[in-house]
DNA sequence: TTTATTTACTTAATCGTTTACATGATTTTG
DNA sequence: CAAAATCATGTAAACGATTAAGTAAATAAA
């Protein structure tokens, strides 16, 4: 065995030794380095790989002041949107050959904070989050920034905060989902939707009045209606409540899960979606098209959403001369009508 | 301000100062020694809250040996399954004050492999992980346990390797799957399935064959039809075409997207789902019930078996004498009868 | 030929914590 | 009351990589 001195682990040290070299020239011979001979180089990277060297990361992170890391925090991950979202972040963070800790609030603010405070030891070079629905108060995020460390927003943004924001039009599709629910014939629409802070609730629940009201339906309070933000039968039953008191013809929901909700109440209060009520949702499940009747959706771009979010923070790792902070982007959504909203 | 030296950063050099008490001292006061008079503990915990110090994470895993991080190699998650079982290492993690670096492989042996390689630098303290489908070569795996990593498999098992293994019944699942098709009256069924050596596939392939078997029907290898592991056009069209040649009246679908493509595949070809055509699929959708029809599901117990795998690792690591290598956990899955297999 | 520059390295300090090993003061024990 | 044990703290060496500063030899410029 090679290894004689660290108990089987191979570092620049080892290196160093075998080689005859100091752990200056290891170092800077695998960083390619100008300073180092061609052969020098070549010898370095040969044993290098001989022994099977990895570099510690730990010790160059703490030299370097750079984890090479990102966070994802994200209110939670039994959903569509949120994959896909990771998997366009994941596309960006590999061709970086960075890491990616993933953290997440269930929608709690405590939690956020708390996570927060961790991240603010240099563990990572940035953050891409979007916020959990319980976050009203935002010093937490601002004092990481101030920390230096660069906070990308996407989906849910936090608007009082300077910040980059990677976003799609929240307001204008639920405004043009609204309008196709009328356009059907909808009279009577009932938004629903889940509590919580983060502006895309807002600018959804603000899509959907304008529309109603710009169309001269009246729009009244009692028409929306606020449920929690995980599937469960207490939903169903609230949900189920609401259609009986206030008989609506159209449904607009603006989470992923609500359309199960939706659709189970349906059932259970015998109307036929969309003969008697007419459903829309935000969702980008891949099962919206073979649902019992077919669901139109408003589809987000996820993917790209979370790709231009993590290209954001790279570009402004690589120095590019970009005002990180006052990039807003924003991505259209998709109405996809299917047979949930279809005239009778 | 009372940071002088470090641009602002509170270290533990800072406490010592202004304490005026040596880091040696601070350190050991955080870490509740028993070494510190309690005053003292006070005074540093106090001003450490004061002063926002928070600990430098790569100092210590550096000098500790031990990251507090462990790694979650998946081969994707546009998936319900992947989603559950990661919120069920997350409820573990979170408790131990750990973090999670994620890691997707897109079922590909080459990245996993590369993925493996940075991960022996000693970067996580285990990993939790379901192997890409076109892993057959585990030396690097077997390679990170050598270097003392403990390696904690879920769900897509390496039956060649002595590691943890956290499953479901997958052969029994898919012989009560083929059963249930049987008892409703199928007598050709098709199994659809993807390409990959993970044992999982082979096990459900092995149920489906023993109940065909067991059951006296044919067996005809055509019967089982191979498709990529992606919802794509092209295996709704390949499914079409094995539909059309082989005409079967009951389909066991092996993972999540293929339900999709399977009642494509099915409206494409006008077949109605169940009279025509029986569907059960292995998956854990919240949408099953309400698709058109309601899908007959082998639903997995994700979230438990992504916990049980991290509360096995913690396990390990806090001493407990368990063989880690030898703890060989199956929770079974629960088939749930619904529409797409009624009787006609 | 002498001086300046370049090349290819080495030395040693540093990043922020942890910890084995002092140390000096106090308390306990014989 | 001296010796031993205990307590609370300090000193300094790690952990493994990076890098500013230095050096000796080779090459180029004056």
């Amino acid at each position: 065995m090679t290894n004689e001195n660290n108990n089987g682990k191979v570092n620049m040290k080892t290196l160093a030794k075998v080689l005859n070299l100091s752990t200056a020239t290891i170092s800077k011979a695998l960083s390619d380095s100008h300073e180092i001979s061609y052969e020098t180089k070549q010898r370095v990277l040969d044993t290098a790989a001989q022994l099977n060297y990895v570099p510690n990361h730990f010790a160059s992170s703490l030299r370097k002041r750079q984890s090479n890391t990102l966070a994802i925090v994200l209110p939670e991950i039994a959903d569509s949107f949120f994959s896909q979202a990771i998997n366009g972040i994941e596309s960006i963070i590999t061709k970086h050959n960075y890491h990616a800790l993933i953290y997440l609030t269930h929608e709690s603010y405590e939690r956020e904070v708390h996570m927060f405070n961790e991240l603010s030891g240099g563990r990572v070079d940035g953050v891409l989050m979007s916020v959990a629905s319980g976050t009203k108060d935002t010093s937490h995020i601002k004092a990481l920034q101030e920390g230096g460390i660069p906070v990308v927003f996407f989906d849910r943004i936090c608007e009082d905060i300077p910040a980059a924001q990677i976003k799609t039009d929240d307001l204008h599709s639920a405004y043009v989902a609204t309008c196709h629910l009328i356009d059907q014939g909808c009279k009577n629409i009932s938004l629903v939707t889940i509590d919580g802070y983060p502006s895309i609730f807002q600018s959804r629940e603000d899509g959907y009045k304008k529309a109603v009201a710009d169309r001269d339906i009246n729009l009244r309070a009692h028409s929306i209606l606020t449920l929690s933000n995980h599937h469960t039968e207490d939903n169903v039953s609230e949900l189920t409540k609401h259609l009986n008191a206030y008989k609506p013809d159209g449904i607009l929901a603006t989470v992923e899960h609500l359309a199960t909700t939706t659709y189970m109440a349906c059932a259970e209060m015998g109307l036929k979606i969309p003969q008697d009520v007419k459903v829309i949702c935000f969702t980008n499940q891949i099962t919206a098209p073979i649902l019992n009747p077919p669901l139109t959706t408003i589809f987000q771009p996820a993917f790209e959403m979370g790709k231009q979010a993590a290209e954001l923070l790279f570009a402004h790792f690589a120095g590019k001369q970009i005002q990180i902070e006052k990039e807003h982007i924003v991505i259209p959504s998709q109405l996809i009508a299917r047979g949930s909203t279809a005239n009778n």
